[in-house]
DNA sequence: AAAGAATATGTTATAACATAACAAGAGGCC
DNA sequence: GGCCTCTTGTTATGTTATAACATATTCTTT
């Protein structure tokens, strides 16, 4: 849906401004197809993730918004970050109360993360089914599924 | 270590009060061996927790602990809950900003929960490697995992 | 274009979760 | 006893999140 990368992982370089675009573009593209309204406060928070390339707490959205004029009450960044999360553009970190953009949006997926202690850098990758074997023996019906490691990404682990 | 129970599962019907006695005679061997102080706040928040055998706030486990008389402000619950989860004997939810009683303490492991939305119970299993693959296809070390699901559990399927 | 429905925003207030920092006490060890 | 370490008590504050209600915007229907 959006384009190609080259491969699972987002510690490896690449042009930022190209990715940002592309994923904005995914962005009008998926709220078209499903009728759902991307206005200039949902927009902006959403570029400002994606500019991030990291989790950010919903106050330092905040902080952003607010420069903008965009707003400065916390249901603003909340409710923008709530919105982009129920979409499949972004999502939330429980590890961090934090919210990434996603980086492959359209495709419905089982989201993991993988989280670097020393930079912050958040990568997502996929969760397929990390529980269900215990789930199905278990008996448990899983309806979402929260998978998130913190470490060292290869980046700085070669410092 | 503890007793053996009789699958991976939490949500099947069991003595409770056998549970908690086994558990709690396995934290005293867990803190003898490692010489960890297993004192009257710490214990009996560990009795909080493996009593309600759901996942519980922190301030709720505080509450209790006030109402008997060991302690009233915030730190005293975090320093105890955080005692037990780095002696391994409760974990943190991070889905519900909570805590639950380790099941099967003694043993290291990687746990993986299955929260139940209807209920509340929580259940604890192995999450053994859930995101070791991509971990190694991106070149990641990873520290620590959170492993979580939510969804409903036999119990209240059935009715 | 007007009316009505649905969605989104602005704002106040407060709830819920968590920790920094420092003083005082309890236990082990020479 | 004197020293050290770990634990507890307390104050104060920081951080994250939402309920509730008023207003405004957009969409749909007529």
């Amino acid at each position: 849906m959006s384009a190609p990368r080259s491969n699972g992982s987002d510690f490896e370089a690449h042009d930022h401004g190209v990715c940002v675009r592309d994923a904005l573009v995914s962005a009008e593209a998926v709220c078209a197809e499903q009728s759902l309204r991307l206005t200039p406060v949902r927009r902006r928070t959403l570029e400002i993730l994606l500019e991030a390339h990291e989790a950010m707490g919903a106050y330092d959205v905040l902080a952003r918004l607010d420069a903008e004029g965009l707003g400065s009450k916390p249901p603003v960044a909340y409710r923008a970050l709530s919105f982009l999360v129920d979409a499949g553009l972004a999502h939330r970190i429980e590890r961090l109360n934090a919210f990434v953009a996603c980086t492959h949006p359209g495709s419905d997926h089982d989201p993991a993360f993988l989280i670097c202690n020393s930079c912050g850098t958040v990568a997502e990758g996929e969760a397929r089914d990390a529980l269900a074997p215990s789930a199905v023996a278990a008996g448990f019906e899983i309806e979402q599924t929260v998978v998130e490691a913190t470490g060292i990404c290869p980046a700085c682990k070669d410092v």
